[in-house]
DNA sequence: TTTGTGTTGTTTTTTTTGTAACAACATTTA
DNA sequence: TAAATGTTGTTACAAAAAAAACAACACAAA
């Protein structure tokens, strides 16, 4: 009698098929199906353990995926398609559905009517750092006169600096940060603030920071451990926000100055 | 009162959707958000038809997958991630767990016992034109002495040349086809037979044919509309089918040359 | 005859969808 | 100002749909 020797595995295995689109069945089927070179349904149901009965109808289900093929004896023995291939066709019907949708959620968003309420009154909470990042090259690619930066030598020279790459030409940039290394770009000034540090700037990871695009947007991107209820970053084009933000990059940038703990460096 | 007005085109959406692996209220929710700036709950509720209380905790699935982001108003307000990023988040998200199954699919596969029952006796059912071509590739790659092929010059030009170039330089292939442009490599030899059609051949599609490797597997492509019972293409090792098919190529060669009907082309 | 396949129909379980009720506020009205 | 009204965010639970499990049976092969 075939016995399945990964059974414990398997758990694992049908989580991440279950998102693939099988069910728990057929995936059970398919991952038994691929510890034998070939098997009859009765085989598969032992292996398996998935009852005889529904044995026939995953079957057909996995069949019409491509997933499994069948010979034609009696009586008929079924085999598994190769797991690379398997996975292959699961993604490229996944991907189909994607594309489909895509097409379709664009319409919407395109056509979709600006509402009465000022989206820019609000204050948006951004969680997760592959969200947080686009946003923050959305906001600088929007960017047309001025952009102000707090952040820390190791960000910029990571991130930062791609985004920036790309901006028009006259737009200036003032930066708030640690250190520096290397060339000033022309349409930069950096203020190396020599005592940089959590407590004083009010920031503590190593993306954190505050970029205000425009005197117009705000994002502020905040220490992702420092407190779990709360967002990693925020973003608005509420007036008061982006005020709040500027007078206190005024202040810092007033602050350090006068207290000489700053260097200046030009281009 | 806010209202949806791609409540018809969404039906469709959704089914694609699902497949990304939202749920039927998860779709909806996300597609009604999409359709204004920001809403709150409420408004959601009225938009997507999704009972209210069940739209907080839908939000908040929406929300563990980076679909929406939420205002810090009270009442809080949602905004929908624009398609393009959600569609990249989901997908990302899908192909983690493809990449997950696909390793753990693999080392069940690789390390599968080889059964007492003999695969090469099957003869297996393979449909769909994305599980065949790969099937061929296969078998070509295996090849270690001869090829024996019927098939169309259009097949052959489109689809078989592909394979052949990467075979080893002393596999001899021999080919009955109906016509033949440009040089004949060194290591073919072409039979074209000019009355080459539908009825002499017992093939009918373009992609028909018969493939013979090294007198040990045949792969057998039919074709797909000549009955929808059957499968578009047989494989198999088995010693019957192959000779069988040996002794048609035979014949079919032995046949067209004594009647005069074919041309022998050499490199 | 006996065994096991392929099918069908029905029951159980799980997941998803839908309803009702409620405390905490906020807003209006008296 | 105080009562009345309405809204939000939650919780608990009911209904419906989808998956999974079981039972029964006709039929073919050994």
């Amino acid at each position: 009698m075939p016995m399945g020797i990964y059974q414990q595995e398997n758990d694992r295995i049908d989580e991440s098929l279950k998102s693939l689109g099988l069910t728990k069945y057929e995936a059970l089927v398919y991952t038994a199906l691929l510890q034998v070179e070939g098997a009859t349904a009765t085989e598969i149901h032992e292996i398996s353990k998935v009852p005889r009965a529904s044995v026939y109808p995953v079957i057909d289900k996995l069949l019409s995926k491509n997933l499994v093929s069948i010979s034609n004896t009696t009586p008929k023995r079924f085999s598994a398609a190769p797991p690379d291939e398997a996975v292959k066709n699961m993604l490229s019907s996944i991907k189909k559905d994607a594309d489909a949708a895509l097409a379709a959620l664009k319409k919407i968003y395109e056509a979709r009517e600006e509402r009465s309420f000022n989206r820019q009154e609000f204050i948006w909470s951004i969680s997760g750092e592959e969200n947080i990042l686009p946003k923050l090259k959305d906001a600088f690619s929007g960017a047309g006169e001025e952009i102000f930066v707090i952040s820390s030598f190791e960000f910029i020279k990571c991130s930062l600096m791609n985004l920036i790459k790309e901006l028009d030409v006259n737009v200036r940039i003032d930066i708030i940060t640690n250190k520096w290394e290397g060339k000033v770009p022309n349409n930069m000034s950096i203020l190396v603030f020599k005592d940089y540090n959590e407590h004083e700037a009010g920031l503590k990871s190593n993306a954190s920071g505050v970029y205000i695009i425009d005197k117009k947007k705000v994002l502020l991107i905040m220490d992702p451990e420092s407190d779990a209820a709360s967002p990693p970053a925020l973003y608005s084009e509420s007036y008061g926000f982006v005020r709040f933000f500027t007078s206190y990059w005024n202040f810092v940038k007033k602050n350090i100055c006068e207290s000489k703990r700053a260097v200046k460096l030009k281009p």
